[in-house]
DNA sequence: CGCACACTTGAGTCGGCTCAACCCTCGTGG
DNA sequence: CCACGAGGGTTGAGCCGACTCAAGTGTGCG
């Protein structure tokens, strides 16, 4: 079952408009809905899987839950990282301003993803909802206290980072040397494995973010994507529907992909 | 004061040719030249230093002193990631063959890196001496066995991680937005910068690798590197000589890499 | 000397960018 | 109910930067 705009699960979501700047401190409501980490839909996939029953039971102690409605910021680049976060539910799109006023998209947070992995001081890049979104959000100084209580959590952690950096080298091999079609195609393939992984699994694939966002994300611009879909949707390889592609021809667009 | 290619650093050193496929275990030779830990040049810059004197003991009981002469490769791609690896000395060329023949060159290894981080079954490049060059080489289990009994030195790695997803993060931007005059500039700043990370410090900036392996490296062809390097020249920007460059006007090029 | 190899330089091509117009959908207000 | 505007997406024409292909230079080495 594919998870599309749900307007119910905005309820209580605080909304900014998207011109307003973040507030201090996200506008958290703990356990907000009551949801438990041992009844978490992303438990096992996230890095909370590391963890006991009663280990959980500190870690959920320390968590906020926050909801964003679409197009609301997380945190931002520059702002201090007083927090990590832990997405549950919806997308986020991890964007950095360059100097000379382009975007790049890094990346694309899923439910199970983990939000600030390396810890710098300051956050190095804006993080926003694409749909309506709950996250964990854990105060980093006690968070880290917890880490250091818990070998495991840090191995996973650590395990997690591993992960990151191998989909980094993924991506920088994609930006590098591939063509704007292969480009298009990588990034459709990739992004299903990434549903695949959290058990959404469909022929049809959600696409939250817009064109240009795949543009930024991609090295390209909205056009080519634009046309690249069209192209692969001639070729018959995927279908464009309102919101997201379906699939035709998954291994085909592997093989385009050259994965 | 720079290091150069240094045929005496070679005695000893088992030379392979670069069609050969490296041998089951590299001919590793147990403290070579008595070099310690606590004597260590990249002591204080690698993950090392997380440890006190003591911890380090343990730390050298496990390790193997290795040395590569130019073009021998330290592991391979698909082969099986049996250890983990400090570069002390030299320069090592981390590349991936991509299925259609390409290849990418995801970075250079410099004294003081460390190799494995992310621990998979097997490798996913290839790491090749691009100099004569000294590595510490670590068994994973017995590695592995050590971090867990020294969180320090976990906390270490996963710092490391964060790092490397950092520089990960801006090599994905410098391979999307711009173009091929940035790309070197931007390359030729940031090597400048892990020389400085690691003490050395200097207006001729050493290049160990070859013009190809840039380009590989930044997604471009040999034959555009070649003519942006001659560009930055002719614009008394840097001095081409051989085995490297001069900067001449730092700030300029850092203005030109953008950051 | 002659070969190998790394690098440089030039001419022409082409993929993706720029600029511009257009389409479609949706929300809003008369 | 339709008119309208805004925003996201698509399509087309022309251009340009990096690629391709090809030749030439320089250096080290047997």
């Amino acid at each position: 079952m594919i998870k599309r705009f749900d307007p119910e699960a905005m309820v209580g979501a605080p909304m900014l408009s998207l011109s307003e700047f973040p507030p201090a401190g996200p506008k958290a409501c703990r356990h907000r809905g009551g949801g438990h980490c041992n009844e978490c839909k992303v438990r096992l996939v996230s890095v909370c899987a590391a963890l006991t029953s009663d280990e959980l039971d500190d870690l959920e102690a320390l968590s906020q839950h926050v909801s964003l409605g679409p197009r609301e910021a997380l945190f931002s680049q520059e702002g201090r990282a007083d927090a990590v976060y832990n997405v549950t539910e919806g997308a986020i799109r991890l964007s950095r301003l360059l100097s000379d006023g382009r975007r790049h998209v890094m990346g694309f947070a899923l439910p199970g993803d983990f939000l600030g992995l390396s810890m710098p001081e300051r956050h190095s890049l804006t993080a926003e909802a694409l749909m309506p979104t709950e996250v964990c959000r854990f105060e980093r100084r006690p968070f880290r206290g917890l880490v250091s209580d818990k070998p495991n959590l840090l191995d996973r952690l650590y395990e997690r980072a591993g992960y990151e950096l191998m989909l980094a080298e993924e991506q920088m091999i994609l930006l590098s040397r591939r063509t704007a079609e292969e480009k298009v195609a990588c990034f459709l393939v990739g992004l299903r494995r990434r549903y695949a992984r959290i058990g959404r699994i469909s022929v049809t694939l959600e696409l939250p973010m817009g064109r240009q966002d795949i543009a930024d994300h991609l090295g390209l611009t909205i056009e080519t994507v634009s046309r690249m879909l069209t192209h692969l949707d001639r070729a018959r390889l995927i279908l464009i529907v309102p919101g997201g592609v379906r699939l035709l021809d998954a291994d085909r667009l592997e093989r385009l992909a050259g994965i």
